[in-house]
Formats: C-alpha cells, sequence, structure tokens
DNA sequence: CAACCCCTTCACGTAGGCTTGAAGGCAAGA
DNA sequence: TCTTGCCTTCAAGCCTACGTGAAGGGGTTG
C-alpha cells in the first residue's frame, strides 16, 4: 500500500529508475521484494533526498555508503566524515569564489582582451603556485 | 632559445607532459612544431596558468576552446559565455553553501542520527523540490 | 659507436555514475 | 487469450580528462 515500484520513486522524487535500481544494486538505497519487483518504503522518498543533497555536497556513492554504515553505528565516526567532508566543501567554495571573482573582474575592468589585464594575469599566475585543490576532488 | 618543449613547459607548470599533449591535440593549447616536436612560447606558461584557473571555474576543456576562440574575435560572446558561467559558479557556490550548512546543522543539532533531525530532514526534502544542478554540469 | 635522454604516435585503460538496449516475466483488463 | 504496462537482469556504452606502455626517432656526449 504505502509500498513503492522503482517507477513510483522515480516519479516522485525526480530521479531516473535506472539510477535509483543502480543505487540499490551497489547497496546505497537496497529495497526490498515482492515477487522479483523492487518495492521502497514511504520514507525512501526522503532518503533518496538526503542523497541528492549529500551527492551536491560532493560525497560520493562509496562515502555516502560509509556514511550510512557509520550513522547508526558510530556516531563519532559519522561526525569525523562530516567534519572532513566539510572542510573540502570550504576549500570548494573559496575555489569557487576566487574563479566567480577572477570572471567579475575580467567583466568588469574593461580590457577587451582578458590576457591583457594585469590583474587577470597576477590571478592566473597565481594559481600556478597555488593550491592544487583538483586532486583533493580527483582523490578517491 | 625562450621556446619550451612539453617536458620543460611540464616542469614550469606543474602539468604532466602528457595532459599538455592532449590540450594540444585537442586544440586547446596548440604548439608549434620543429622536427617533429612541440615547440611552446614562454607565454604558455601564463596560458596554462589561465587554463588551470578557468578548470577550477568549472568551464570543461570543450567550453574553454570556445572561450578561447570567443576571446579576441568576439568580445560580445566572451563576455557572454563568462557571465553564463559566473551564473553556474553562483548556483554551485549556492548548493555547496546549503550543503556545508546542512552538515554544520547535524553536527551541531546533536541529534544522535541525522535523520531524526527534522531540520536536516527539512533541508533534504527541500532538494527534491529544487534545482537538479546536475543537469547543469552535465550539459556540454 | 653506444649510451642517454627527451621526444614522437597510437591504442588502450581508468574512474564514477549512470543510460540504453535486448530479451523476458507477471498481473490486470478487454 | 491477448494486449498493455510495468517490472526484471545482464551486458555494453557513454562521458571527461587524462595516464600508461609499447615502439621508435634524434641529437649530444664519452
Amino acid at each position: 500500500m504505502t509500498e513503492l515500484t522503482v517507477g513510483e520513486l522515480a516519479r516522485r522524487t525526480g530521479v531516473a529508475a535506472s539510477a535509483l535500481r543502480y543505487w540499490d544494486t551497489v547497496g546505497l538505497l537496497p529495497a526490498t521484494r515482492v515477487s522479483g519487483q523492487r518495492r521502497y518504503p514511504e520514507s525512501a522518498v526522503a532518503l533518496v533526498g538526503a542523497i541528492l543533497l549529500l551527492r551536491d555536497a560532493g560525497f560520493s556513492l562509496e562515502e555516502q555508503k560509509a556514511l550510512a554504515a557509520a550513522r547508526p553505528a558510530d556516531p563519532g565516526e559519522w561526525r569525523r566524515l562530516a567534519r572532513r567532508k566539510q572542510a573540502e566543501l570550504d576549500d570548494q567554495i573559496a575555489t569557487a569564489q576566487a574563479a566567480r571573482d577572477a570572471l567579475d573582474h575580467a567583466l568588469r575592468c574593461g580590457h577587451p582582451d582578458v590576457h591583457d589585464c594585469p590583474t587577470f594575469r597576477a590571478i592566473a599566475a597565481a594559481r600556478l603556485s597555488g593550491k592544487p585543490l583538483r586532486e583533493a576532488h580527483t582523490h578517491h
């Protein structure tokens, strides 16, 4: 009754059914079975929301699995993971902000070609001796 | 003299030579040839800095090619692209900030299990009716 | 001449998170 | 019974931005 099929959950969340099946097979969002078919409780809708939120936060599916496993069992570990990711998010925000500011300057400074703008050049040059950041993102 | 080989440019910028060759083959950072070998002007160092910066900004290599093509030829188009990406960055920052705040709340609110926290549930629920954002990122 | 070092191309591998297609099952309605 | 519609599995493909390894060229030094 209150059980949803993949298709219904897909419709309610906007997540493709194929993705939900994938999440089931990798163990991120397990489903029960009724005569071979996946069934999800109503509460799965909220779970999907949380998954999307954490995905936006930059948690990979593997990380989310680790998080989900640690959540009820080991609150200390959960907090540790959360804090680590929070730091990553701070880096990410700072970098995005820097890039945004660089674009902002390029749009405002009036130079017809950005590469003629000394400020832009300075920011770009700083990037060469700066933090890689992509490695933090590429890292698994 | 002032011409650099891939290896030298790699050393000066910290970017792998294989990556620089790749950037050449896809047309992002073209090199001239001297008896078959790639040669880059000194100014390429600054270009690499700009490429890294824009990459951080979320420009894909394809987007950067479009950007580079529009830069000297069509400043209006350049500004259009820059503004569009700026808007994307704003979205990205807002989302990252929301995720960060959600984690922050989860860490502070004292609920042993985040899913018991009504605030967290509300944020996650909001994500379901929010902007996909991933589509903007998946789009080319 | 050989050693060395850097360069070349080409093809394939990798990772993450799915999507797509083929081939088929099961239950309700006409 | 046949059709409709939603479900299943499995294999393979896709996308980005490279990394890797093989096989070979070329120039300088000892």
